[in-house]
DNA sequence: TATTGTTATACTCTATAACTATA
DNA sequence: TATAGTTATAGAGTATAACAATA
């Protein structure tokens, strides 16, 4: 394999490097939360309204560039778990909140410590260059460009 | 959707920061690559068997830590667009290596630079900091830690 | 007319299992 | 026994289209 120790250090398209990094550590998040039925992205969920409950439903689906369709399966997953809730909205019939349960409180401390063992099992123990990664694509996240 | 802001300067799961941000690069490189009918990954290979070629189908998918059931699937799209050929072994008749057509470095050529453009569009041009982001990803899929 | 959300559907990515041929 | 590769199949992620209800 070390035929291609030279071109690994040359310029990969992002895209691919994004895709192989992310598909490892989706993977072994998703081992590392087995028998808690819930990946990567459903625990993404869970943080996200944990962090700013009571939001609508859409604002969620918007702030992870997630088609509406795409993010309302993974809630009915979450929902079916009783990990959240869906409250309506009085003001507007259409719409409807987001809410961890206690028991989706419980299962995020426990899956964010083995979602962070899982990622420090393929890019290494937390470091300041793994910060200043996680910053930028967080930054990149945010911008108002995309989208 | 400012109610997110802070959260997103927080500690977002890795996982789904590749998730979310490849999946947009990945996205929006197919769109730029649409009417060439290759995406990011089969470019990806088009670029790494180019950058060291005639080696074993098989070794590639390990560079790549990808199943080899999947990696075939990609290398039967592109040797049916005549992008590359697989070239029987004289000494193992069970292998094949792969070599890029002329066709194949044509595209290549092109497609690197409508996949930077796609990558500008999404993270922003080359900065010392995407070069970092890069740098870091790359070694990490270098790593013998790794599968 | 536009938005929130769901249902039905289809497509793609990915891997597992089983297999052939070969080493 | 192990490896290179393919075929068949299944599961999961994702989006589009069509729709209902509401604003």
């Amino acid at each position: 394999m070390s035929e291609f120790t030279d071109i690994a250090s040359g310029e990969l398209p992002l895209g691919m490097l994004l895709n192989t990094i992310g598909r490892l550590v989706f993977e072994e998040t998703h081992r590392r939360l087995s028998g808690m039925e819930v990946d990567v992205i459903g625990l993404g969920i869970l943080w996200l309204v944990d962090s700013a409950p009571g939001q609508l439903q859409s604002e969620y689906a918007r702030f992870q560039k997630r088609d509406q369709t795409t993010f309302g399966r993974y809630v009915d997953k979450l929902e079916g778990k009783a990990l959240l809730v869906r409250t309506p909205v009085p003001d507007d019939r259409r719409a409807r909140t987001l809410e961890l349960t206690s028991k989706g409180r419980e299962f995020l401390t426990e899956g964010k410590r083995r979602a962070h063992a899982a990622e420090a099992a393929i890019v290494g123990p937390p470091s300041p260059d793994l910060m200043q990664v996680r910053r930028f694509l967080t930054e990149r996240l945010n911008s108002d460009m995309l989208r």
